[in-house]
DNA sequence: TCAGTTACTAGAACAAGATTCTAGGAGTCG
DNA sequence: CGACTCCTAGAATCTTGTTCTAGTAACTGA
């Protein structure tokens, strides 16, 4: 009498063993490490059984591959709002810097998972993966393209945009997580969405 | 009567075997990632016994160690042999761009692998690694703290510069080792080289 | 040249841990 | 209620990383 079942619909109980397992799996990814952790070690975290780890992922594996996607998702999902919330180039720009570095102090653990993989994973993940990133890198580029239209921003080569803008706090949020750098991104954020904007904005020379 | 073996030197043989090992797993983790590939398939691809494998590097990821400093410092020595015969600021930083871009294309397969891992790494592979990076970015800062000193380059936090510079093109490769780009970084270098100038150089505003 | 010593190799034995399989619960729908 | 699907358990199995013992080859010093 509660609800009805759509078959595609999963049921609640399972949605919430599923994320009880990304979380136990997370968890022990950031102790351990990937290879340091055992189908065990998840399952003793999860409190489940290693047939339900199984039914539900296929294979350790899976379950890694399973994170990844999911995390890449929760960004994306993130970024976007945020750059919808913002007005003008420039603004967006310095937008998806800000955010960049904001949302990998938040998440520390996860940001550190998502920088260490993607390699190593199935053909099938890697498909899926890159299907998402399509569809939010069609999304920004909507976002952006009135800009260039309008010569508020430089035109260049597609693929050239990610790198100018979000290459330098990625590299250095990459470094921080790995413990190379001391000051969280926060307190370097400003001067590499100055950068950012410097690069891509319209400017003789 | 050929040569003298002081106790700290490797017999010929030895380097011989350890790089041919090192080889075989370059392939063999290109091919099936590094989870993907077993001590079986390394060691019949390198055509020795699992003892020898064990013996010389004490684990599987004992290897993927070996494998990634020794390309760390391989590209280390690379870049700094560039940057020397650079002159100039300007030269110099678009010099490391450059050589990032060509460096990455020359070597696909390791540069691949180097952007993969270094987490899931001993606590002792880590701490050699930082201690290469230190030196390395010592030798690189000697290089260029003169025209920062003569005020070409902007004075800016220590760790701002690494990924003010190579953050882009960094970006830009691991996105086409990865298979999301299409134009070799070659074709995007010196883009990302301007950029990185603009982003150093003093200047007002 | 030869005993002593060290560096290295082989491959069988072992152990850890990933995966499979069978036997059920527990909801859900007709 | 009875058929059906989704899900869970945990023992059994199989793969694969690692250890161990017994060597062989190369070098050293006398």
């Amino acid at each position: 009498m509660r609800r009805k079942n759509h078959p595609t619909e999963l049921r609640a109980a399972t949605v919430e063993r599923r994320e009880s397992v990304l979380r136990a799996a997370l968890q022990c990814f950031t102790r351990s490490g990937v290879d340091g952790t055992t189908i065990g070690d998840i399952q003793k975290a999860a409190q489940c059984s290693v047939g339900s780890l199984y039914h539900h992922f296929g294979s350790k594996e899976g379950i890694a591959e399973e994170l990844f996607i999911e995390g890449i998702s929760r960004f994306n999902r993130g970024m976007l709002r945020r750059l919808r919330r913002s007005t003008g180039a420039e603004e967006s720009v310095k937008a998806v810097v800000r955010f960049y570095g904001d949302w990998s102090a938040r998440n520390r653990a996860l940001a550190s998972y998502l920088h260490s993989r993607d390699i190593d994973f199935s053909d099938d993940a890697r498909a899926r993966l890159k299907e998402i990133y399509r569809r939010y890198i069609a999304e920004v580029f909507t976002w952006f393209g009135p800009y260039v239209a309008s010569g508020e921003m430089r035109a260049l080569p597609p693929d050239a945009y990610v790198p100018l803008i979000s290459g330098p706090i990625q590299e250095y949020v990459r470094r921080w997580l790995s413990g190379h750098y001391e000051r969280p991104p926060g307190a370097m954020k400003e001067l590499f969405a100055d950068a950012a904007w410097k690069s891509v904005r319209a400017e003789p020379n």
